[in-house]
Order: C-alpha cells, then structure tokens, then sequence
DNA sequence: GCTCGCCAAACAATCGTTTGTTTTCGACCG
DNA sequence: CGGTCGAAAACAAACGATTGTTTGGCGAGC
C-alpha cells in the first residue's frame, strides 16, 4: 500500500495522483482503501516519512561511528545515494512532495530534515576542528552542496546505468573533498 | 498572467494549482482566464519555458564569450544561482513541474535542459583540454555536480539572507573548482 | 457467529472548460 | 470634441467528469 503510493506520488506528484490512480494499482475499489489508511494525506505522510527515516538512519549510524571526517563524510555521501536509488520513489517523494503536507505532520518531517543536515554540518566541523580540512572552509555552504548533490540525485538517476550508485558517491565525496581538503 | 502562474504554481504545484486559485489572484471570474489562454497546461508551458530560456540566455552568452575555462565555470554557477533566485518562481516551476507537460511540449523544453547539460560539459571539456582541470577529471560527473548545487538552491534559497545570490555563487564556485583544478 | 476486507453506490464539492451575454475601451469619423 | 463601432475582456451560468470520503451490505475465514 505505501509502497505503491510511493511509485505513484514520485511518477505523478500528490495532487496527480488520485485515489481512483491508487484503487487501480492495488486492484480495488477506490473506497475500499479507506479500510487501510485514514486518508490520502496520511498515506503521503507514510511515504515521507519513511523516506526521511531511511536517510536518517544511515546518517546517524556515520556520525556516531569513529572515523577520520574525511572518511564520514565520504561516507555519508555514498549512503545518501545509496539510499537515494534503493529507496528511489520514497525518496523522491520525501525531497519533492512534503511540501504539500500540513502544518503538523509537515512539522515532524521539518525536524528530521533538520536534523539531517545538522548532521551534514558536525561531520564538517569535526573535520575543520581536527584540521583535516581547511580551517576558512566555509561549514554552511559545503554542507549545502554535499547536500545539493546528493538530493539532486532523483532528479537524473535511472537504474541501469553503468556506474552503480556506490561509484556514483565516490566519484561524489572525490570532488567534494578535494575541494574541502586541508 | 504568466507571473501570477508562476508564484501560484511554485507555491501549490501545479496539479495543486485550480483555475479558481488563479482567478483568484487576478480578481477574476476561473472562466475568464480562458480569453487570454488556450488551456492550463499551455499556461504551465509558458511558465516552464520561460524559465529555460532565462538558464539558456545567459549560459549561451558565456560559452561564447573569451575567458579561461575557470572563469567561465564560475561565471556559469553564479550566473545560474542569480536566475535561479531573481526568477525564484518560474525557476522552481522550470525545475520542479516541467514533467506534467504532455508529451509534445515537453519534448521542447527537454531539448533546452540538454544543451544546458552540454554547456556546461563543454566548458569543463574547454578547462580539461587547456589543462587548467585536471586530466583525470570525470567531465559528466563533474558537470552534474555543478548542475546538482544549482538546480537544489531553489529548495532552500530564502531572498533577505545575508549573503547576496552572487556570494552565494562564488563560495560555490570555489568549492568545485578547487576540487577540478589541476 | 463475528470480524474484516471489499464492493457498489452515493455524497457534496470541485475540477477544467465552454457557452451566451454584457461590459469596457480604444480607434476612427464627423 | 462627441459619437459610433468593433474588438477585446469580463461575467454568470452551466457542462460532464472527477475529486476525496462515507455508508450499508455482503461474503469469506478464523
């Protein structure tokens, strides 16, 4: 159920898919999912949610490991799109479609988010502080593009390509450390 | 017409967007819209369109133009970071909505997207060749680096931040380049 | 025998678009 | 300058279709 609304709301968007959309995939009545969900929103909220939640968790397994921050950060990257590509449509929906919750719910997903990118930023400061990377490294802006990379991801990425989604991030985390390096 | 498309369509999504939102912004009657449109989706083109063509405008301009590979690669992000925040709306309309477009429009505006893609490319093709990049350096991945830390500054570009879109840009700039020179 | 999953049907509301009619406005002429 | 005409722009109303959701009943499985 969560997983059909997630190929249908990152192929068609929330406001494009309707509920006679889902009713069809799953081979039901359009009402009949009502037994299942409360309502359309709910369902967008699971799909978010578990997108962010599968994101965070690679995340926070990094940060708490022992490492240098060059190689968390390498490491964060690869599983950023790792995560991106395995979990491609829920990932999709999560970066695309939260918007489009309410202010509750849509506030739960805002703190994860947060907390993803702060995660981004102490991988960096750890780096800076230990001087593996240069000391007038700006903190904010290289977490933005180590972000921008990996979140643009959905937007060209299609299975089947030749270099597998771990390559992908090394070539990434490459780039983005040689640039950041001490 | 087309501003108010845009704001509306950046704001709800398109498919979140009724014909009464934007008679509603215009004070006018939904069905009235229709003496100076052919349809929605014709409203969303011109959106969409017009946002390429404010990438493409200035992306052309630099790759013609007399400059060292690295000056025009930050010539490009900056100038791609200044459209994407001046023209904020129809940008995220450009980036985020084009694929509702059925299929012949959309075909057009894919057309522009590409040789976006190959601007930037070339230019990188330019520095590796005159040895300002590195030889070694993976053109495609590269590009889409700089595409990716473009194309998400409308995700979290607020206008009224401390620094201007053009700092932003260079700060960008820097981080890449410094990790693409030889 | 009772719960659960599903269907068929209906709900009011809204969707994008078309219609016929009226209003507004600028250009032209006397 | 005032008057007239045609085109453009706006309105009110309706179109059929679809929206998300609710309801009552029916049949199968524990």
């Amino acid at each position: 159920m969560v997983s059909a609304a997630a190929t249908l709301f990152s192929a068609r968007g929330y406001h494009g898919t309707s509920m006679q959309h889902l009713g069809d995939a799953l081979g039901l009545q359009r009402g009949s999912l009502y037994a299942h969900i409360g309502s359309k929103e709910e369902l967008l909220f699971d799909v978010v949610d578990s997108g962010a939640n599968h994101f965070l968790a690679r995340a926070e397994g990094i940060l708490a490991s022992d490492a240098f921050a060059r190689v968390k950060l390498e490491r964060l990257l690869v599983g950023h799109i790792e995560t991106a590509t395995l979990h491609l449509d829920a990932a999709t929906v999560f970066l695309n479609e939260w918007r489009y919750l309410s202010e509750e719910p849509r506030r739960v997903i805002q703190t994860k988010r947060d907390r993803y990118e702060q995660i981004v930023r102490l991988i960096i400061e750890e780096g800076v502080a230990a001087r593996e990377f240069r000391g007038d490294a700006d903190v904010r802006f290289a977490a933005t593009l180590v972000l921008s990379a990996g979140n643009w991801t959905y937007a060209w990425y299609r299975p089947g390509g030749e270099l597998s989604p771990t390559e992908i991030g090394k070539k990434f985390a490459e780039l983005v450390l040689r640039g950041l390096e001490a």
